[in-house]
DNA sequence: AATGAATGAGTGTTCATTCAT
DNA sequence: CATGAATGAACACTCATTCAT
């Protein structure tokens, strides 16, 4: 008994792009909820419904697909970035749009985290899907180029950067675990913070 | 024929000690150069310079090492964090204490890291070791009490205090690898965003 | 351009079906030898021919396996000892053909065990291999049946159960190493003994 | 701060004869308890109340304190066994003898195992202690003696005597388990299933 | 290309034995 | 001799990766 599989060509091509993504998807899943020590390939495989040997065909290893994830993550966020970016003309403005931008983004992106499942507690690694660290990286170049051209060398830069990136970070997390997200508020908090301080938070009620 | 046991009390203490010490850094170096995940039993042992048996004489298992080391960092940081903060009477004093006193922790403990090795390329989650994820707890539920009292329910509390702890990790990690460490100059930059935002910042000479 | 995929699905079946008997084999060979304690999974793989992996691909546990081999023991000796003894009608019957089914059994699986090798020296707890317990289980239920309807509370059944299983158990043992191995003879003796005592006992010409 | 002990020389050989006895003592129980190769020698260093360096002053391995509990438990049963032996002036008188004196011994000693504890759920290697295992090549060998002399070789005398060993040894392990001890039955079982088979096995009641 | 069984280096952990005190 | 911490070979088991089908 022997079983014959036809696969015409314009499938093939489909198959294989369907594939990558879904590798990538359960990657994404697999990583988010227990990180990606302690995700075997196994566990990836299992959810792509592909074999092992099928994950192998298209990455390498299991640091391919993390680093393919970030690559992923980052070409999406970039030209959102940019976009943002682009019409802004001073410091806030960037400020901003910047915040804004990655906030939106991490918005759409967390529902796919949470079709993960009920037991997914969110480990502390689970926000460290390497695409948001490149965004990370990304923001933080924009950043640095702009704040350089409004506040030149008079601020410490670097220090600024590094604490804009951290409150939006942990600020961004925040907001996604609320019900409901919202962005336009934790947008306003993060910047509001940034350009005043403590005295320029915005107040509830009167 | 009698016999004659001379029992040297502190000798073999002092030996147990300094391996139970040994253990603790070598496993705060490890876990902190390639994570607790990644790191193995073996990797501890090889660095302590003692045998694998050892280690287990003193820890029952990898966890457990990951634990003392947090009690560790939590047991030493807290006095020192709440001698700062008792001193305190408003918001800004508050603050400036809490987040002194962390800088000055992580400072000196900063030199013991240093003593792991030319590779320690330092990864991103480097920084992640437990006792200072420890200090992190405890740093936030602080702030939140000294926060609610003084602003009351006006402000996003959660937010701020997230953000306050997340401006002070970022930029303490930052502030370690310049050189010289400049805890005064990194306690006044986080003090003065927080409470006045870039408007607020040192700036450098004219 | 399209694609065949030509399925053949004997052959992998039938290797993995070869491997699963290897690694019986190679347990029953080695739990035979030197006890199921003593036992390591290593031993057993170096002995089937295959690598610890594939150990753990038919089996989870070294318990797994020994469950497996006493299963599988008991699985094929039960219909041989309810056949046989289906047919007898009195205790005598009974008696013999269970004790006749048995040496047959373990005379037809002794050639199995003496491909071990040559330094198989043959411990003390060589024989009490999972199957052999478990073929002993089956029999003192049936025993104790057939007596308990035959004798009624007259004699000790349990006692007399043992013992009938405890001389078949010996005898066997001892049968099998004797060369040729003489099952009738073997039979006679342990019914003989149990019915008649020693003076019952066959007699070696005059 | 120092200590000094002083040990009197007398004291001394009581001592070490003691300590020999306390490992000895322990290794019996805890082979009982878990079996020869589940028993760890830090579990027996622990009942024996010694430290590990002591047990090996006294044995050079696990494997020699189980020798050395064969060599006690033969040694204590030799003479008994030998005592009520040479009264014996014929095949049954023997027998009745031999298996007396072995049914006693084990009741005696099987007070000490009791004293284990109430988990000791008696695993079926529990019986194999080495004193027993010995005995039982004592015995073998005194019954072998005394059939042939008796029955000469018109029996099979090693069948013979393997099953004599067999059902003692199995009726032993269950008379010690049931309550009360009845030697005086048990020996009375074994002897007359042994003389005279079923038939002459003793009635209950009518 | 797809499959999934095979591989074996590597993991955390135990434990018989040694040896400095 | 007593002590108990030190040692490291060994164990059961996992998992990234390979490869015959």
């Amino acid at each position: 008994m022997s079983q014959v599989i036809l696969l015409s060509p314009g499938k093939r091509e489909q198959t294989k792009a369907a594939n990558r993504l879904a590798i990538l998807d359960a990657a994404r899943e697999v990583f988010g909820e227990i990180g990606f020590d302690t995700a075997t390939v196994r566990d990836i495989v299992r959810r792509s419904g592909l074999s092992v040997g099928a994950f192998y065909n298209y990455y390498r290893s299991k640091e391919e697909v993390f680093d393919a994830l970030a690559d992923d993550g980052a070409r999406r966020f970039r030209p959102i970035l940019q976009a943002q970016s682009a019409k802004a003309t001073d410091f806030e403005s960037y400020l901003r749009a910047a915040v804004s931008a990655y906030f939106n983004f991490i918005a759409s992106e967390h529902e796919n985290w949470v079709a993960a499942g009920p037991e997914s507690e969110i480990l502390p690694q689970a926000r460290n899907t390497p695409e948001i660290l490149a965004v990370f990286e990304e923001v933080r170049g924009v950043f640095a180029t702009i704040m350089d051209r409004d506040l030149s060398a008079k601020v410490d830069i670097d220090f600024l950067a590094a604490s804009c990136i951290a409150v939006a970070r942990e600020i961004g997390d925040r907001m996604v675990e609320r019900k409901p997200v919202d962005v336009t508020g934790a947008t306003d908090f993060v910047v509001r913070l940034i350009l005043g301080g403590v005295p320029n938070l915005p107040r509830r009620d009167s």
